[in-house]
RNA sequence: CGGGCCGUGGUGUAACGGCUAACAUGCCUGUUUUGGGUACAGGUGACUCCGGGUUCGAAUCCCGGCGGCCCGACCA
């Protein structure tokens, strides 16, 4: 793609009033644009990063046999007032709006009610489980005070995964399948190393949750980390017979300020239940199916990229999620690359050459094509942070030399053509 | 929801109750420059968030809204 196509501009100065990194250098950027507080919409180059963290969730989700699909996000009160979470008492996060005919809607925060009420239609018999489906879909939550840039919004991506299960026994098993899966998707994302497997608090059916704590200053979580165990145990459930139990000592942790980025949850029969989803078993019994919900924030998880891996002069996206993988950036004059090849400089004729051999081997390339001076351009390039840049000059050609800095190190390599080329292969 | 700070051209800021609301940046024209936001000249752009009030006079003071950020509470 080439950057004069895009219509986002960067910011010089950082927005009014934001303190929190991730909201001032992706504005500035032109990756996101809020639109009121805790709502943000995503531009070309934050929506890129956004599927990028998307595709990379969906290819687990796919290998733990999982299938997708989109729920509505309005929501049936009847289904609500079922398992008692429609009253504003019960659940205060509620959007809620109303039919034009009178009757009462609301905005999805989350799909348990959805999703069981629909396999109903689906499920009867034992040998219609198990189940895993799932959906990246955008939720509603009236928040008391959004906060901290695209970390905690009002309306805001969400991967959710629920599971269907004969048993606790197969529940169980899923769930250590699912643990293993988010593990993956951290480390592929570039998050493995700051993110922990943390327990929380559970619920009815189970003592502990496991929430994906990812090591940042502006999280709100507390956390008790034990670095040689990865693992930790979040506040809400640090006690002594937690610490027992998980067979850690206080010696051993340390507080860290971190930020949620995944929670799994064993349901049991909690929705199952009032909903009226059972099944039958071998011997004709009836029994409640009994369920698992995992969710991750797609959107979150950016923000928290935006916030660790960023330096003094802008973003530094992971290869994985970068929104390219290459910034092409021709300097000098007469960058012009539309009209006649033949007409066109050197410098823009190599540039495009090597824009369109790269893009033929499968990379993404964003060429920084636009008639600014070479620091506005190199400026831009550290804001943006796509892991390697491209240089192309004058002087560069006479080298015979492409000039590729990985914006993470700012380690420069000299490379010719076919050097290049071997390289990003 | 309690508390604090704040609301001025597209963006970031300034302005004692008193001149035509200033500066930077952006944008437009021209010349210049082309490896770190180049320089110069000219130009464009603001009912100072909204509604009331005080005053001869309000961006400025007062009251009420609305909106933003932060701290706390909350977070299926």
């Amino acid at each position: 793609m080439f950057q004069s196509q895009l219509f986002s501009k960067t910011r010089r100065e950082d927005p009014k009033g934001e303190v929190s990194q991730n909201a001032k250098l992706l504005i500035r950027a032109g990756f996101i644009h809020k639109e009121m507080a805790g709502v943000y919409s995503y531009l070309p180059l934050g929506l890129r990063v956004l599927n990028k963290i998307n595709d990379i969730i969906r290819k687990e989700m796919d290998a733990l046999g999982a299938v997708e699909l989109e729920l509505t996000a309005l929501q049936n009160p009847l289904l609500y007032e079922k398992t008692d979470r429609w009253s504003g008492d019960k659940v205060d996060i509620w959007f809620k709006t109303e039919l034009q005919t009178g009757g009462e809607l609301g905005l999805g925060f989350t799909h348990e009610e959805a999703i069981t009420e629909l396999l109903k239609n689906h499920v009867s018999s034992y040998k219609d489980l198990p189940r895993a489906i799932y959906q990246i879909q955008t939720k509603f939550r009236n928040e008391t005070r959004a906060k901290s840039g695209i970390l905690r919004g009002r309306e805001f991506l969400m991967k959710d995964l629920y599971s269907f299960h004969v048993s606790e026994e197969d529940l169980d098993n899923f769930y250590d399948k699912v643990k293993g899966a988010y593990e993956r998707i951290f480390e592929r994302i570039g998050l493995g190393d700051s993110t922990y497997i943390t327990f929380a608090s559970g619920g009815v059916f189970s003592k502990y949750s496991h929430e994906f704590q990812t090591l940042s200053e502006a999280g709100e979580d507390l956390i008790y980390l034990s670095e040689g165990k990865k693992l930790a145990v979040n506040k809400e459930v640090l006690n002594d017979e937690t610490l027992s139990e998980l067979g850690l000592s206080r010696e051993e942790l340390s507080e860290k300020k971190s930020i949620e980025v995944g929670n799994i949850f064993k349901l049991g029969t909690r929705f199952s239940q009032p909903l009226g989803l059972y099944f039958k078993d071998e011997k004709g019994g009836s029994w409640p199916v009994v369920m698992g919900c995992y969710g991750l924030g797609p959107a979150r998880i950016m923000g928290v990229i935006a916030e660790i891996k960023s330096d003094n002069k802008g973003l530094v996206w992971p290869r994985a999620v970068a929104p390219f993988d290459i910034h092409l950036v021709i300097l000098g004059k007469e960058v012009e690359l539309s009209g006649d090849r033949e007409a066109l400089t050197e410098t823009a004729k190599t540039a495009l050459e090597i824009y369109e051999e790269l893009t033929a081997s499968g990379k993404e390339v964003l060429c920084d094509d636009r008639d600014l001076s070479a620091g506005e351009k190199l400026a831009d390039a550290d804001l943006l942070g796509i892991p390697f840049r491209l240089v192309i000059s004058d002087s560069a050609i006479k080298k015979g030399k492409f000039e590729l800095v990985d914006r993470a190190t700012g380690e420069i390599e000299y490379l010719s053509e076919a050097e290049l080329l071997n390289k990003v292969r």
